[in-house]
Formats: structure tokens, C-alpha cells, sequence
DNA sequence: GGACACATGTAACGGGTTACATGATTTC
DNA sequence: GAAATCATGTAACCCGTTACATGTGTCC
């Protein structure tokens, strides 16, 4: 069987919190990780017992009527385990973003279809900032659930926000742009790729120079 | 045999360009699109062979030596299938954030360890930039290979920039805020993530008014 | 008592990665 | 002529998704 990956630990850093039950696990990992570590929630239900196998948590099976239902633990082992993961390599942060294929074939595409393209970081950015507002004016009027968490969730959400932010600025940006394509000359389309182009290696020479 | 999937349609919008063999294909599916549609290059091999029973493109075989390879290139029904792919629904951005999940169970972790977790982002913004500064040099001394796509390529250029400097300045902002923390008190790591929260429903609030 | 949300799974499939293998070309 | 790099793959495995199935509580 293999090792534990970070889904395995995502789910065992739950355990070590406090014992849950697949269900609640499912519900935590959608509220709290979706948008850094998406998983569907069938996955939960093997990614546990696989678990269990490693001896890293251990399941207490009850009953109501005939639907059974498991409370999962950690165990010492899983303790141990999570201690070894946060002392090892950590993979670079992973950005899969269709819409910019198609931007980038974009010589195929429709002008709609750009628009329509670059839309998907909008519909982003809002439900990552509509989930936010909600976590923050949680933690603001004290009615989070672990208060004490929030030094460790302000880091996360500064980043999450921010990279809202960054999504919704450039789709606003770029779809101004592209609604001007059809009536701007090729000079004046690269005119505006150049500015972006100078702009960032301005950028860079200044952090070179310090 | 399944459909295609935004992997194919990465490969079909290069040999939409001009036909490539395999090798180069995996080059600019390396040099192009790797940080918004990283795939390992030998994912191209098998892909490749798919789009040809597919019926959307056609590989011709040659030989040096023993060694044969294969120059693939599209066919009418790839680029009906292409334009059909920009007519579709598309998924939102996906980010996968392994530090993100560290420092969300950072009870379990050591100060040096979120550290740690946090600098993932600065080599990823570094490799971005690396890339993005040769790209941008290229383009404004024109050695680019296609300058026409100054214009999408700078649509593109703009995204993934800004990105990089989100993922430096918060990875910046977060590993000089844990610094303080071993000689911190709970409050004033509280009061720092309350700051936070309080922005970003700022911004949030004056969004919604205007 | 029908509809619907809540809750708990399983089966099958496949895209993607890892690891390995090996031929051709260039460099020293 | 050895080593390194460029080039072309294959085999095996598995994480993750999709699709499906079904029990339980609640609301009207």
C-alpha cells in the first residue's frame, strides 16, 4: 500500500484536532481547504480507512438503525507521522488554469470567447471573497469555533484573498482589453502586451538593485 | 477511448500553429504553459497517439538510424474540434498549495517548518519570473519567434506576473510575521490576523457600494 | 407520506506520475 | 572513446473523479 500523500495528511491533521466522523471530516476539508487542496468528498471515505491500514488513525464503528457510521482518531503512529511530513520538502504551490490555455490559443478563439475564457478568474475570485467574509466576520465577532486558530487562518486568508484580488483585477483588466480588439489596429494590441512587458522588467531590476 | 481532455487540446492548438514532432511539442508545452498546465513530458507521447485515433491529427514516421519519430500534425476535424473547445464551458483556475495545508495545521509545526512551508511560494514566484523576464526581453527586443502574439502572450504574461508577485509578498509579509512569533503574545498574533480580516472586508464593503 | 436534504458509501475508469530503457548526437 | 545531453519512448501503478446506490431525519 502506498504512503500517505498530502490528502492523507490533510485529513490527519483534522484527527489531531479532535476525533470526527467522515461525515464532518468531508464538511471540514470543503469549508476550510477547497481552495488550496480540492478533493472530492467520496475520497474522505477511502483516503480513511486507508488511513486506518497505516495505522495512523483508528475507527470506532456505531450504529443507527441498519446505517453504520465511523469515528475516526489518530493515534500515536499518526502523530508521530505529522510531525515527519511537516519536517519534509514542500512541493511548489500548483496552478491549473484552463481558461488560459485557451487564451493562449486564443488566434482560434472568438472575441466572446476570450471574454468568456477569462471569466472563469472572476467566478473564482467571487466565491473565494463571498467564503471570506464570512470566515473573517466569524473570527471579528468571536463566533469562530477555534479562536485561537487565528494567527495561523489570518495567514491563509491573507493569501487567499489576495490571490482573489489578483484574479479579479487582471480578468477586469484583460476583458476592457480584449472588448477593444475588434476595432484596435495590431500596433496598438501590441503596444499594450509591450507596456505590460516593460513594466515588469522594471519591476525586476528595481528588486535587483534592492 | 475517451474524449479529449484540456490536455489534448493544448497539444492541438500547437500543431494548430504548425506541424511539430513530439519532442518539440514537449519543449514548448514546457517553455509555454508549465505554470498554468504543467504536465510530466512523457504524458505527450501517449497524448499524442490518442489525438491520432481520435482523428484530430496525423503523424507522419521517419526514421534516423533505428530510431524512429514521428511529425504530427492537425487535421480539419482537429481544428473543428478546437473551435468547438473554445465554445465550451470553462473550469475555474485550480491551485494546489501544500504549504497552504502546513501552515493550516501549523499547530503541529515548528516555527522553522512554517518557514519552511512559506518559502515553497517564493521559489515558485522566482521561477515565474525568472521565465517571465527572458520571455519579456524577447518580445520588446524582438527575437520573439511569433511576434503577433505579443498580444495574447501579454494578456498571459500579466496573469501569471501578478500572481508571482502575490506569492512573494505574502510569503515575505507571512515569514516575517512568524518570525516574531516565538517571542509574541497570543494577542498580538490575533491582533495581526484581525487586521487582516478587517481589510479585506473593507475592500469587500467598498466593492459592493461602488 | 412524498419530497428533499443529510449522511455513507462502492465500482469502475482513466489521466497523470514515476521509474525505467535505450538510441543518436555532441563534446572533450 | 567516455561522458553528457538530446531524443523517444514503455510499463506499472494509483490518486482522483464520475456515476451510482441507498439509508435516515425532517419538513410540509
Amino acid at each position: 500500500m502506498a504512503a500517505l500523500t498530502t490528502t492523507s495528511y490533510a485529513i490527519l491533521g483534522w484527527l489531531s484536532v479532535r476525533p470526527w466522523t467522515t461525515y464532518e471530516l468531508a464538511q471540514q476539508l470543503r469549508r476550510n481547504l477547497r481552495f488550496f487542496w480540492p478533493r472530492v468528498e467520496s475520497r474522505i471515505y477511502q483516503e480513511t480507512k486507508h488511513l486506518v491500514t497505516e495505522g495512523v488513525a483508528k475507527g470506532e464503528r456505531s450504529y443507527v438503525g441498519r446505517r453504520g457510521h465511523t469515528i475516526y482518531s489518530i493515534t500515536p503512529k499518526g502523530r508521530r507521522a505529522l510531525a515527519v511530513w511537516m519536517r519534509q520538502q514542500n512541493d511548489r504551490p500548483l496552478l491549473e488554469f484552463e481558461g488560459l490555455v485557451k487564451v493562449f490559443f486564443g488566434a482560434s478563439a472568438t472575441p466572446e470567447q476570450l471574454l468568456a475564457a477569462i471569466q472563469s478568474a472572476k467566478v473564482l475570485a467571487d466565491e473565494i471573497q463571498a467564503a471570506g467574509v464570512i470566515v473573517a466576520r466569524e473570527y471579528l465577532e468571536g463566533r469562530s469555533a477555534w479562536p485561537d486558530r487565528a494567527p495561523l487562518s489570518g495567514l491563509i486568508f491573507d493569501f487567499l484573498w489576495n490571490h482573489a484580488e489578483n484574479l479579479r483585477r487582471w480578468a477586469e483588466s484583460s476583458q476592457q482589453e480584449v472588448a477593444t480588439w475588434p476595432t484596435s489596429s495590431a500596433d496598438k494590441k501590441t503596444e499594450r502586451a509591450f507596456q505590460v512587458f516593460r513594466t515588469a522588467i522594471e519591476q525586476d531590476e528595481k528588486r535587483s538593485r534592492g
